[in-house]
Order: structure tokens, then C-alpha cells, then sequence
DNA sequence: CCTCCACTGGAATGTGAGGCGT
DNA sequence: ACGCCTCACATTCCAGTGGAGG
């Protein structure tokens, strides 16, 4: 949490000593943090989750706390602030301990528990080492405990994207911990996830021993994103700016889903394509630029990681939608697309209604849309499939897949 | 107001890959 | 090497759906 040192540059007419556009890039990476009274519109929030860890502060056990939000939502922002506040808070004579961590790095069981156990020992107090790897996990716990016993009263831990996790059963072993009489120390998870379904999906052994409250976080809205990056501003240099920029960024994230990081992404971007532009100062139409490139690689990326199936299922809508004037097609037109396709490739025909499903997955990824309509005694309820983007470039990007190369259109 | 169409979507069940303990 | 368990993906079956049109 150390951001805050600004660039010392030697003098080397290489590299220009400072930049046209940006004075502090930093501000705008993903993982900086703000002061306190740079956190907007979570007040409501931050009061809610200091609550529920109110106890560790007084000594006695934190409550577990499972929060939900979409991405870019203060849910990390809140927890890292509520956790150093609450350091701060502790009365005398009580030590609190807090580790952070992100579980799209540590996936296993074992490397959450021995980076816990790493971050969480100080060799000068307990004269512990704890070795990266090399450890069963059950010696990693051991040595959790013990440097936990040792140091601290009680632990909050925060677990990042819980959800990217294959094993559940930390939340277990860390909530059981304690009643079990392994140590002394009580400890509270604060769990993060972007799904809402995460609870539904964890085994019933690991909801019973894990009690816990739920906190969810609304997306922000179009002003708060905008004070949150005028919060940011010296990370440009002087009247850089022009003074639609960040409004017109904000209105553009508030579209989505309220992601903070989205829009603060779309004004980093901003900056940059200016600076490739020579321009002197970052305007509106830099902003649009930028918006369109994010959006095009978010699409990208969306179909290129999608299942081959899922591929073909999309290559028949873009068919249909390039061959015919209409762009919106019943399930069953675009299953015999599908089919012909798979056929065309020497590919696996999934059912009607595997196929069906995958339709919904893309719609919820936000590459189609589906729409539900009713054509009466002519037969029914119907769903009606349509791409989001031009078909041309969806087809293009699909046929980058080697698999998928093979289709040449009649 | 009732019927009726043809697809929708929930549930049960099957299958194969991968991890775990022995 | 072996069976056991879990998980993701897939199929099969079928009751449910809801507005146009009588």
C-alpha cells in the first residue's frame, strides 16, 4: 500500500523528463488505494462491514462476512480500508492482525494457507520461517495457527474473487479453527465474490460450519464515478483535461454495470490515445476512441474464449444475420444453421437443448440477446436470438479459431 | 374467455476427466 | 495401480407457458 512515491527522474533526454499528459499514471493503476476520504459514496457500506468486525477490536470474535458486488464496486477498496482502520481502532492490549488475500493468484487450499501463514508470521516475534513450498498443507496450517497463537488476539482475512477458488474447505478449517481449540485466536473472513450464486454452489458441510452475514454493493452511479475520478485528476498534468472528459467517462461506465475500474480504464486510455495522437490536451473525442477499443477487446476476448461449441453456436447466428435482412432468429432457425455448420466442420451435434443453454450462457455473457415473444396459436413462446455486435465482426473474430477456419460460406 | 400451438426450462440421469486416499 | 468421489458437461423427458385467434 505504498503508491503514493512519485516518479524521481534523473535526467535522460531518452526518456522525456515528465510526461505531456500524465503527471502520476499511478493513481489510475487498478490496485491503488485512496485515502479515506477518497472513498465515494461506501459510506453506508463501510459502516455496515465495520459492524460486523466490530468484535475484533474489543478482542473477542469478528463476525464472517460474505460480500457481493459486481466488479469495480469498492468491494476490495471497503475491506482493505475497513481492516486498517479497525488495526488502528484496537484497543489496548488487543492486537489485530489482517491479511489480504487474492485467490485468482492463490487457487489451492495449500497456497492460500501458506501465503496466509507468510504474510501473516513476523519472524522477530515468533522466530518461525515459513518456507513458500515445499510443506504439506497440514504443516502449513500448523504453522498458521502457531504464528497466529503467538501474535495476535484476532485476524480478519480477506479473501478476494472467493469465487475463482477450486477449494472451499478453508473457509471451513479457518471458522472451525477456533472451536476446535487448535488456537487461541479468533478469526474473521471477510469472503468476496462477484457471483451471487457463490453461497448456492458451496458444499453444505462448508455453509454450516461457515455462519456468516451478507453485505451486497450497489454499482455506483453516474456521479459518484465521475467524483471518483475527478479524485484522480492530478494524475494528468495541469488543464490537460478538457472538462467533458471525465463526465462523459462516467456516463459511459454508468452504462455498464457502474464499474469504478471500467471507468477509470477508459480514462487511462483516454490519456494514451491522446499522447499517441500528439495531441496537447485530452479531449472528448479521445474518450469515444478509447471506449470503442475497450469495448472491442472486451468482445474479443469474450468470443475467443468461449467453448468451440459455443463458437458454432455463434457462427450460425452471424450467418443468418449476414445472409438475411432480419437480425433476430427463432432457436429453431439457428439450430439448423448450427447443425449444418457442425456437419460442414465434422464436429459433435449437441442437443436442442444443450443448445439452448448455451445460447443463455452467451446472452448472459453479453454477446447476444435473447428475447422471450409469444406467437399465439401459431405456436407459442418463441425465443428470439440476436447479436450485439455487427455480425461481419463477430464472423471474424470466430474464424481466428483454427477449428473454426474450415467454414467457407456457400 | 377458452383453446392451442410448439417451444421453453426444470429435473433426473448419464458420462468422462481429474483429484484423493490407500 | 485401484476404486471412490466430485464436477462439468450433455442428454432425455415432459409439464408449463401465455398471447393470438376463434
Amino acid at each position: 500500500m505504498t503508491n503514493d512515491s512519485s516518479p524521481s527522474s534523473v535526467n535522460d533526454p531518452l526518456f522525456e523528463s515528465g510526461h505531456r499528459i500524465f503527471a502520476n499514471k499511478d493513481l489510475l493503476k487498478i490496485g491503488h488505494v485512496p485515502d479515506a476520504n477518497r472513498i465515494v459514496g461506501r459510506d453506508e457500506e463501510i459502516s455496515k462491514l465495520a459492524n460486523r468486525l466490530n468484535g475484533a477490536v474489543h478482542g473477542y470474535a469478528p463476525e464472517n462476512v460474505i460480500i457481493y458486488g459486481k466488479t469495480g464496486t469498492g468491494k476490495s477498496l471497503v475491506s482493505k480500508h475497513v481492516c486498517q482502520r479497525a488495526q488502528n481502532a484496537a484497543q489496548d492490549g488487543v492486537d489485530i492482525g489482517t491479511a489480504y488475500i487474492d485467490c485468482a493468484e492463490d487457487k489451492t487450499e495449500t497456497q492460500v494457507i501458506s501465503s496466509l501463514a507468510s504474510k501473516l508470521n513476523d519472524k522477530h516475534i515468533t522466530g518461525i520461517a515459513v518456507p513458500h513450498t515445499g510443506l504439506s498443507t497440514s504443516k502449513y496450517y500448523k504453522l498458521l495457527w502457531k504464528a497466529l497463537d503467538v501474535q495476535f488476539d484476532s485476524v480478519i482475512i480477506i479473501l478476494d474473487e472467493i469465487d475463482l477458488m477450486n477449494d472451499d474447505s478453508v473457509l471451513m478449517k479457518l471458522s472451525r479453527a477456533e472451536e476446535a481449540g487448535k488456537i487461541e485466536c479468533s478469526i474473521g473472513v471477510i469472503a468476496i465474490s462477484n457471483k451471487i450464486q457463490y453461497v448456492d454452489n458451496v458444499n453444505e458441510r462448508v455453509k454450516s460450519s461457515f455462519q456468516h452475514k451478507e453485505l451486497f454493493f450497489k454499482p455506483y452511479d453516474a456521479n459518484q464515478l465521475r467524483e471518483i475520478m475527478f479524485n484522480r485528476e492530478d494524475a494528468f498534468q495541469d488543464g490537460v483535461l478538457t472538462e467533458d472528459v471525465i463526465p462523459l467517462s462516467a456516463a459511459f461506465a454508468a452504462q455498464e454495470h457502474g464499474d469504478a475500474r471500467k471507468a477509470i480504464d477508459i480514462l487511462r486510455h483516454a490519456g494514451e490515445v491522446a499522447y499517441e495522437a500528439d495531441a496537447g490536451q485530452v479531449k472528448e473525442e479521445h474518450v469515444r476512441q478509447a471506449q470503442q477499443h475497450a469495448e472491442k477487446d472486451r468482445f474479443r476476448e469474450l468470443v475467443n474464449g468461449a467453448p468451440t461449441q459455443a463458437k458454432a453456436a455463434l457462427l450460425a447466428l452471424t450467418e443468418l444475420s449476414i445472409i438475411s435482412n432480419d437480425d433476430a432468429f427463432l432457436t429453431g432457425r439457428v439450430y439448423d444453421q448450427y447443425e449444418r455448420i457442425c456437419n460442414h466442420l465434422d464436429m459433435d451435434i449437441l442437443s436442442v437443448r444443450r443448445f439452448r443453454d448455451i445460447l443463455k450462457e452467451q446472452a448472459f455473457l453479453g454477446v447476444v440477446e435473447i428475447e422471450k415473444i409469444n406467437k399465439g396459436s401459431a405456436g407459442g413462446i418463441h425465443l428470439e436470438n440476436r447479436l450485439i455486435e455487427d455480425p461481419l465482426v463477430v464472423r471474424e473474430t470466430i474464424l481466428e479459431d483454427g477449428r473454426m477456419q474450415d467454414w467457407i460460406r456457400e
